[in-house]
DNA sequence: CAGGATCCTACGCGATACTG
DNA sequence: CAGTATCGCGTAGGATCCTG
């Protein structure tokens, strides 16, 4: 299994601006790095580096709670903590390649309507 | 074109355990009052009539500015305005059926792994 | 009828520091 | 390595009242 590219998620491409959101900021984002299996606290920090640890075990606890990864401890020393997906957060994979589509066909009309309202506004002829 | 229904959007069912959203708490309830058509303002309160104005008119002024509605004043006395789907606005509505189809699907799994990880919390065996 | 103006609060999220 | 503990802020969104 390849290891998590640190540029995964763009920051100059937001998720602010994207008007679809799958659970809080980086769930959506979590759930794409355990696509091809199981990993590590540390790697999923890695493509993640602008989450807190504080913020990302939050969001990770969400996830397992929902039941969409499970979050497994092995006995040693350093420790180790695996998250992975389960069948059911494999079903937002789906979805979240849907919104991912929508936006790469619509996102830029949305930026255009957006740039000629703020402009009706700015600059009323 | 039919009028809406006061109970289209069940309080019951609140979007806040849904974990997916699109845009802001309202949006996606606009969208769907204005599958069928055009709707006026006073229209769209009654299935949204748990939002203030106030928070609608935010909401309707953010679509129209993201290119997804239309807002049509008409001068009349008493004055009428009307809001309806652009193409882009249209868009929106196949990845909220998307959207609804995934919730009716896994909405159960997820409400019971959350039932079952609150018992692992508050009643450890 | 279709809103605007004000005020206010909860909470999502970040920064920083520390630990088994 | 994989977190926890505090602190703090910005903003979405609600309550209430007012108006062209």
């Amino acid at each position: 299994m390849d290891p998590l590219a640190p540029d995964m998620f763009d920051p100059a491409c937001p998720s602010s601006i994207m008007p679809i959101r799958i659970g809080d900021k980086w769930s959506a984002m979590i759930i794409q790095c355990l696509e091809q299996g199981p990993r590590r606290f540390s790697e999923i920090r890695i493509p993640l580096r602008h989450a807190t640890p504080k913020v990302l075990t939050q969001t990770l606890r969400a996830l397992e709670r929902d039941g969409m990864i499970t979050r497994t401890v092995y006995a040693e020393v350093p420790p180790r903590v695996e998250y992975e997906l389960t069948p059911l957060g494999r079903t937002l994979l789906a979805l979240i390649a849907a919104c991912r589509h929508w936006a790469e066909e619509n996102m830029p009309t949305l930026l255009a309507a957006r740039d000629a309202y703020e402009n009706t506004i700015t600059d009323p002829s």
